[in-house]
DNA sequence: TTGCAAAACGTCCAATACGACCACAGCATC
DNA sequence: GATGCTGTGGTCGTATTGGACGTTTTGCAA
């Protein structure tokens, strides 16, 4: 939600949505795994974002964080799911929808990736193929990829925080004559939430830029997002020229994008093609695997009975 | 800002900026927590600095902090000082630098308009000029860019939340061919700042897309934020064709952009042309004028303070 | 000046968050 | 296999919080 509303949840809340009784979350707190205020009379404050960070980075049992946002929707969260509310909401042109729906999923702890492949995408592109059998209009198009685009930079907000020891950097961006600007966007999402370090350079980024880039962030990975390319053979020796410079620095290319047809995949070499941001994450998580947090006491299912008050 | 001024803030104010209920902080107030002035009625009057400095030694909550400073007086934030702030931050491609400053301009009060024409107008422009001259490299501009689009995609968020009952609308953003993101989304920014319901189209929009937004939306304004004009003649035939459909629906036009040189204004007709977005959050406050914030009640600390320690 | 409505006040009370304590489940070590 | 250590979860008495309510203050507008 925006940042001034019931930005504070309570240990309780917090203990409903991680899974948790309300003693441990008190104990993190007070141990520092989660961030806190005190009020002047010892209440816990705890902010959202820290929350949703930590059951994003660290696997918590059972996160359900939709017990912490009171709004609207909220309803299953399954991708399939999803894709159909989002799918509801552009028909209806409800951009404020699009947002609750995916920032839940997102909250829920549904991947970067997963979105963009199973719900976003889908949709943009049916809503495509609407605009082709003209059921849909240009504007349509316009303005769900201004929501889409306002949308990933709000959750690009709650990923910036983290702390950011040794983690990989990558580079990325669209080539240079591609207007898009929501796939690379995806991708750099994609990489945060992988724990990397994303600069994204945008669309319509020339060789130069990269190699810039290169020389400066010394990146283990650039990621390339190629939606749309107007000139095969300049676009081919612009990126062979931009490879040739990769390897010579040792730096991982992923590329992807709907431009990259077969035919033209077989012209060029690359560390890694992705269909989707699935693959780029697992191509991502395989450069570097985060190591996760080791969980010791009591996990398994535990003494659940003798809490009947009646 | 004379310093025996005081600024006094509302229970109401300090309960929002810190997260916790309007009881919580009389209660603090008359348990010595928090230090306030009375005034002879009984009012609580706080002093802003006393409750941010107790704010940050102690460990109290801090929802938002920038709710106690509604902006009348733009204290030692000055656009010509955050200019070169963020000039610094650009030259040294600190890009959560940029976003800092900004963002405190924001909170401080600084107009949305402001911030565009006098702090990253000028420094996008100096750092184009600086590519020029070889200073300065694509790489660093397009990394700008994005920082400067995630900035205001997250002021965004915060300006969302003014939910104003029959605000009028307005629908705008870059024709087609024009690939740039930022104007447009300047120009959103700084109608929603004016109390407009904006819907940005976003870059490269061809005309149809206006048409359509137009007769779905009927907006009192239209924008047209115009960076790069490919074809002269293909671009005059387009607007003037749109500019057609607004008389007949009564829709004003402001353009705007450094694309529109004088030789080309001159053969077109519109509503209003702006160099800037000062001039276009004028214009939009002549269409509206916002009723403001009657405020008959009780503005906080105006007038004669009875404020006499009991 | 007077009227007025928004905003702040004081008070009460249910809801709930706190700290402290103990019992128990895994894991590591002996 | 026994033992200790760490971390979790439940309970209980106490304290804080925040919403509701009717009353008072306050500054703008008539």
């Amino acid at each position: 939600m925006p940042p001034s509303e019931h930005r504070y949840v309570s240990t309780a809340q917090v203990a409903q949505a991680l899974g948790v009784s309300v003693t441990t979350v008190k104990r993190w707190v007070d141990d520092g795994v989660l961030p806190a205020h005190k009020t002047a009379g010892g209440h816990r404050k705890l902010v959202m974002e820290d929350v949703v960070r930590l059951v994003r980075e660290g696997n918590l049992p059972q996160a359900d964080l939709s017990q912490m946002f009171p709004g609207k929707s909220a309803g299953q969260l399954d991708p399939t799911v999803m894709h159909a509310q989002v799918q509801a909401a552009v028909m209806a042109a409800d951009t404020d929808l699009i947002r609750t729906v995916i920032h839940a999923g997102y909250r829920a702890g549904i991947p970067v990736e997963t979105l963009a492949d199973r719900v976003l995408g889908p949709v943009l592109a049916e809503l495509g193929q609407e605009w082709v059998a003209g059921r849909a209009t240009i504007m349509t198009e316009h303005r769900v990829t201004q929501a889409c685009v306002s949308t990933l930079y709000e959750m690009r907000a709650f990923l910036r925080v983290r702390d950011g020891k040794d983690r990989p950097t990558a580079v990325g961006g669209a080539p240079e004559h591609d207007p898009y600007v929501l796939p690379t966007l995806f991708a750099k999402l994609t990489l945060l939430d992988c724990g990397w370090e994303a600069i994204n350079l945008g669309p319509h980024t020339p060789v130069e830029a990269f190699e810039t880039a290169i020389e400066q962030f010394a990146p283990q990975l650039i990621w390339l997002s190629v939606s749309h390319v107007a000139n095969t053979e300049q676009f081919l020796t612009d990126y062979q020229r931009l490879y040739k410079r990769c390897v010579e620095r040792n730096v991982a290319v992923a590329i992807g994008g709907h431009a990259l047809q077969a035919a033209l995949r077989t012209r060029m070499t690359y560390t890694m093609f992705g269909d989707g941001f699935t693959q780029l994450a697992a191509f991502a998580r395989s450069l570097h695997h985060r190591p996760g947090l080791p969980k010791r006491g009591r996990p398994p299912g535990s003494a659940k009975d003798a809490a009947e008050p009646a």
